[in-house]
DNA sequence: CGACGGGACGC
DNA sequence: CGACGGGACGC
């Protein structure tokens, strides 16, 4: 969904002329004929410049938009102080260096909203932490949709909600809010606004009383523009900071109905044969993997004692299905008898059994929630219009688990059924290995260890550390594929591969291969995931035209993928090849190692902008070199702009952060490739987007897909993008 | 084999 | 102005 926000707030370009007038009339007006579009624009226009250094507080445009926020929302802003933006000068939300800003101190934590950051337990939300998906033309149907955009209380009772992406409309939205809880009562709103500010252009506070006594409730709401400014808030916030007079950390996440109203989707899994003593973020650990893990929730008893069960959503469906088929039956937690049972949630509290009710789901499905029958799928996954990939078996093998998803819920049991007998394959090879196999599990490593990775992971590390750099894109490409989901053959990689390589290692080593693994290498299938799905939806959304860019490139990666899925079992084969090799290569080549959290990058980088390549997936015959090149411009978020004013500025299209310095990443981009930084198009730079231009505008996108999560502990640390890896995408056909 | 939480809407 | 839903089944 961010997408939409990004789009929109770039998409803009065209309707300049309208800006102009609309940024005349906003002073004065107090009124809009439209109400579904202007906030739309209004609350994308700020969002265009929220981004960038302070200064531009001043200017005109800014100022205007501001007013135009005002205006569209006075009726929300009546309680705001005016001094907060107009006058003071809307504080721009990263006035500050970003150091300190976005990823909080969640540390590692590849998703820093992490558990809990999802909505209070309620559904759907998913696109929200989703991948900054610029969305360069605003389809014309993207007006809002007429439902209420002016929800005064609970947003969104009623009318489904907008296409997940599709629409892109979201801007007529205009806000996101976010509901704070662990609010002191004491709090005012300068205690709370200036923490909320640093993460995006904060529209309103409000702190909730109590009707009658007057009396503070605790909790308040924090309206942005965007959903990324929202999503930062959440991830750099969330259980992060403790209010002064406040008990505990401060929960900030979407208020209820945010996300339906502003479209997203999640997909909940249920997971049961948890490890009692399993914390939430230990069971997030175990699925981070797969995607962003948004929520989970563990079932407890009175006691707190958890019940061995519980929740985990993501956004997106691929990155459920990729958990459900590599954990699933598979994954074993220390402690445990048996594997994780993973499979799509039944409908939220169905009756009191757990896998009778076949019957639809009550509640969601006709609370209206749900999405239309074409939305099912809410990224348009894999299904786009323009099908170029329509029919591949995988979508009616074990995808049709895809039925299952939605709301994640409809027919419990086949999900977790297909699930199954692939599973079980693998289970009976995991017999036959030894019980050291499970010392990876999770329970078993200190508490501090960020490598406490699910067997999946393993064999990312391993091939990581023992593989070069090509090859082990390469490797990773090929899980990356794999964990979209689609296939069984996560399940073959997951523990079985995975964890036989793993005990190769020297117990040190694989600590620190799974240390790095849990910063880079990890990311890769999770940011494949993402992609996927993005790639697809974006370029329908962007009306690209397929053939000779990077997105005609995009798609042939989405055809290997499905055609790797398709054709599983001989590629399981030949991944039973490949990890025999890595078998064989035993710990040597270690030394790679140390600079492979760069290579996922890479790795990822080059899945968009490279051509596939025909090569057996257990050949080792690096033939990398070719895209390199392609790859190499995209490895700099930061690009630097003009402001209005003629100053210079730098803006990093994956964290919308905006500097007044010049980056040392870009430095170091620029020391690189010796010559200027400005690379990609800005959308707001060239009104008209010529479809010629938005080749380099797609893979910005999926790299911002992919880089989202990484930068979130990366970026500051490790400025330095090789460029020299290169990577090919391994299609076994 | 365990199935759904938490504080929640002012003017 | 008005403001979701409000009930709880039974393998």
């Amino acid at each position: 969904m961010n997408r939409h926000r990004g789009g929109d707030r770039y998409s803009d370009s065209d309707n300049d002329n309208d800006n102009a007038s609309s940024y005349n009339n906003t002073i004065d007006n107090q009124d809009s004929s439209y109400p579904n579009r202007r906030p739309s624009r209004f609350s994308d226009a700020p969002s265009r410049f929220s981004d960038a250094p302070s200064r531009f507080v001043d200017s005109p445009v800014n100022r205007y938009s501001d007013n135009g926020n005002n205006n569209n929302y006075s009726n929300y802003n009546r309680r705001s102080p005016n001094n907060y933006h107009g006058g003071g000068g809307g504080r721009r939300p990263f006035d500050s260096p970003p150091g300190g800003g976005a990823g909080g101190d969640g540390g590692f934590r590849p998703m820093g909203g992490g558990v809990g950051s999802g909505d209070g337990g309620f559904r759907p939300m998913g696109g929200a932490g989703g991948g900054f998906v610029p969305n360069y033309q605003v389809p014309p149907s993207l007006s809002l949709p007429p439902q209420n955009i002016s929800g005064r209380k609970r947003g969104f009772h009623g009318s489904s909600p907008d296409r997940f992406d599709g629409s892109g409309g979201h801007s007529g939205f205009a806000f996101a809010k976010l509901f704070v809880g662990s609010v002191p009562r004491t709090a005012t709103e300068m205690d709370i606004r200036p923490l909320f500010e640093e993460h995006g252009n904060v529209i309103e506070v409000a702190l909730i009383k109590d009707k009658r006594t007057g009396q503070q409730q605790g909790c308040c709401f924090i309206k942005y523009a965007t959903s990324e400014e929202a999503d930062r808030a959440i991830r750099a916030l969330h259980n992060q900071r403790t209010l002064p007079g406040g008990v505990g950390p401060i929960q900030v996440r979407y208020a209820d109905g945010e996300r339906e109203r502003l479209g997203a989707v999640e997909y909940k899994l249920f997971v049961g044969s948890l490890n009692k003593q399993a914390t939430e973020k230990e069971v997030e650990e175990i699925f981070t993997p797969y995607g962003r893990v948004e929520d989970v929730y563990l079932m407890r008893d009175e006691m707190k004692q958890s019940r061995g069960c519980g929740f985990v959503k993501y956004s997106h469906r691929d990155m459920a299905l990729a958990a459900i088929n590599g954990l699933n039956g598979i994954y074993t937690m220390r402690g445990c008898e048996q594997p994780l049972t993973v499979r799509f949630a039944d409908p939220k509290r169905p009756r009191g059994d757990s896998r009778g009710g076949p019957g639809v789901g009550p509640r969601f499905q006709a609370s209206g929630l749900r999405p239309p029958p074409n939305l099912g799928d809410p990224m348009g996954d894999h299904i786009p219009p323009n099908a170029w990939l329509p029919m591949s078996p995988q979508n009616m093998g074990p995808s049709s688990n895809a039925g299952v998803h939605g709301f994640g819920n409809q027919l419990p049991s086949r999900s977790g059924d297909l699930a199954m007998p692939l599973n079980q394959t693998v289970n009976q090879s995991l017999q036959h290995l030894p019980p050291s196999s499970q010392q990876i599990s999770p329970l078993q490593k200190p508490l501090h260890s960020p490598q406490q990775l699910p067997p999946s992971l393993q064999l990312q590390a391993q091939a990581a550390s023992s593989y070069p750099q090509t090859q082990t894109s390469h490797v990773n490409q090929l899980q990356s594929s794999l964990a979209t989901g689609q296939t069984p053959f996560s399940q073959a990689l997951s523990s079985q591969h995975m964890i036989g390589l793993g005990r190769q290692l020297p117990a040190s080593q694989t600590e620190i291969q799974q240390g790095i693994s849990s910063t880079a290498a990890l990311q890769v299938p999770l940011n494949i995931n993402a992609q996927s799905h993005s790639m697809p939806a974006a370029i329908n959304q962007q009306q690209l035209p397929a053939p000779q860019s990077p997105s005609q490139l995009a798609q042939m990666l989405s055809q290997q993928t499905q055609t790797l899925q398709a054709s599983f079992q001989s590629s399981q084969q030949a991944f039973s090849q490949l990890q025999q090799q890595l078998q064989m290569m035993q710990p040597s080549n270690q030394s790679t190692l140390q600079q492979n959290p760069q290579a996922p990058k890479a790795a990822v980088a080059s899945t968009h902008a490279t051509l596939p390549v025909d090569l057996p997936p257990s050949t080792s015959a690096p033939t990398a070199g070719v895209m390199s090149q392609t790859v190499a411009p995209l490895k700099c978020n930061w690009t630097e702009h003009t402001s209005p004013e003629g100053f210079k500025y730098y803006y990093n299209s994956v964290t919308h952060e905006s500097r007044w310095e010049k980056p040392e990443e870009l430095k170091l981009f620029e020391q690189q490739h010796q010559k200027p930084a400005v690379q990609l198009p800005q959308p707001w730079a060239n009104p008209q987007v010529l479809p010629a231009q938005q080749v380099p505008q797609t893979q910005q996108v999926h790299l911002q897909t992919q880089f989202h999560q990484q930068q979130q502990q990366q970026q500051q640390q490790q400025p330095s993008f090789s460029s020299s890896v290169s990577v090919y995408c391994c299609s076994k056909l």
